[in-house]
DNA sequence: TATAATGGTTCCAACGATGGGAAGGTCAAG
DNA sequence: CTTGACCTTCCCATCGTTGGAACCATTATA
C-alpha cells in the first residue's frame, strides 16, 4: 500500500514517515517499479506501535529501544519495564516543575487584581531584584546555588 | 560590565543574551571601544526578570509582553494578569496530559513482572493492533473521521 | 616586553519532532 | 488525453539552547 494509506491507517503523517525511515527507526520500506514506498500490514503495524509509544511520550531513542525488544524474542520484560520506569521518573519530574510553575503563578494572579490600574504584584515579582532568589510560594525549599534543570 | 559578568549575575548564559539582543528581546546592548558589549546594573536587573520569567515557563514572545508592560507606566495590571492565565491554562493542559500518559504508563508497568521472562504487557499494549484510539488496520479499513490530535 | 590564558566577537550548525512548500514524476478516473 | 490526487526529493522553519571554529582584546605572569 501507498504512504498515504499507511499514514492514515497508523495515524502518523507521510511526512514523519519518511523522516522515521531517514533516521533509521524503521527499516527502508520497499519500492514499486516507480519508486513508491510500499508498506504491508507488518509495516503498518509496527508504525501503530511506534504511535502509541510517542502517544506515552515515549523519546524516539527510547522507541527504538521498545521496538527493538518487541522483535527479540528473548527479551526479558526487565528491560522493558526499566525504560518505562525511567519515562515515568522523566514525566513526574517534569510534572512537578511544571506544577511549581503554576502555583508560583496561580498564587501572583491571584493577588493581582487585574483591571485597569497599574500595580501588579505578578510583575513586581518579576521584577525582584535577584531573583535568582526570589522566594517562590512552592512546598520546595528555598533555591541552591544552582538552577533546578 | 561585560557579558560574561553579566550572565552571571542574571543566570542568563552570554550566549542566550547575545540570542536575545539579535531577535530583538532586548535592545542592542552599548558597545566598549573594542566592540565588547557593555551592561549597566538596569540591564542586568531586564536580564534577570526575563530569568524569572522564563523560570516561570513563559515562552519568549510571552516575556515580550510583559516586558513592554513593565516598562509601561500606564500599564493595566489586567493585562498583566491575562497573560499569567493564559499561561496557568497552557500549564494546565500540558500537566494534564503528561498525567494521563503517566497514569496508563503506570498501570502497564504495574502488570509487568519485570523479570527475564519475554511476556510483558507494556509491549503488550504498545502492539496492540490500532493501539487504543485509532482505526484498526485492516485490509480495508473503514473511512474513519478525523483521529484526535 | 613577550607570552599565555581568559574572555570577548561573529557565524554556522545541531538538537527533537513536526509542518510547509516547491518542483517534478505517477496513477487512475473520466 | 486531461485532470486531479498522490507520490518523490529537497530545502526551510519552528523553539530555546548549546556547541564549536576562527579570530580579536584584555589581563596576568614569567
Amino acid at each position: 500500500m501507498n504512504i498515504g494509506i499507511a499514514a492514515k491507517a497508523s495515524g502518523i503523517s507521510a511526512k514523519m514517515i519518511r523522516y522515521y525511515e531517514q533516521i533509521g527507526l524503521i527499516p527502508a520500506a520497499d519500492r514499486t517499479a516507480s519508486g513508491y514506498r510500499d508498506y504491508s500490514d507488518t509495516d503498518v503495524h509496527t508504525l501503530c506501535f511506534i504511535r502509541r509509544a510517542r502517544d506515552l511520550g515515549f523519546s524516539v531513542s527510547e522507541i527504538e529501544e521498545l521496538l527493538s525488544l518487541w522483535r527479540d524474542r528473548d527479551r526479558q520484560s526487565g528491560d522493558v519495564k526499566r525504560i518505562a520506569l525511567q519515562h515515568i521518573e522523566e514525566l513526574r519530574s517534569r510534572i512537578a516543575e511544571m506544577e511549581g510553575m503554576m502555583t508560583t503563578l496561580a498564587t501572583l494572579a491571584d493577588a493581582c487584581a487585574g483591571d485597569q490600574r497599574p500595580d501588579c504584584p505578578i510583575l513586581g515579582d518579576l521584577a525582584q531584584p535577584g531573583g535568582r532568589n526570589s522566594p517562590a510560594p512552592t512546598k520546595t525549599p528555598p533555591p541552591r546555588s544552582s538552577p533546578s534543570v
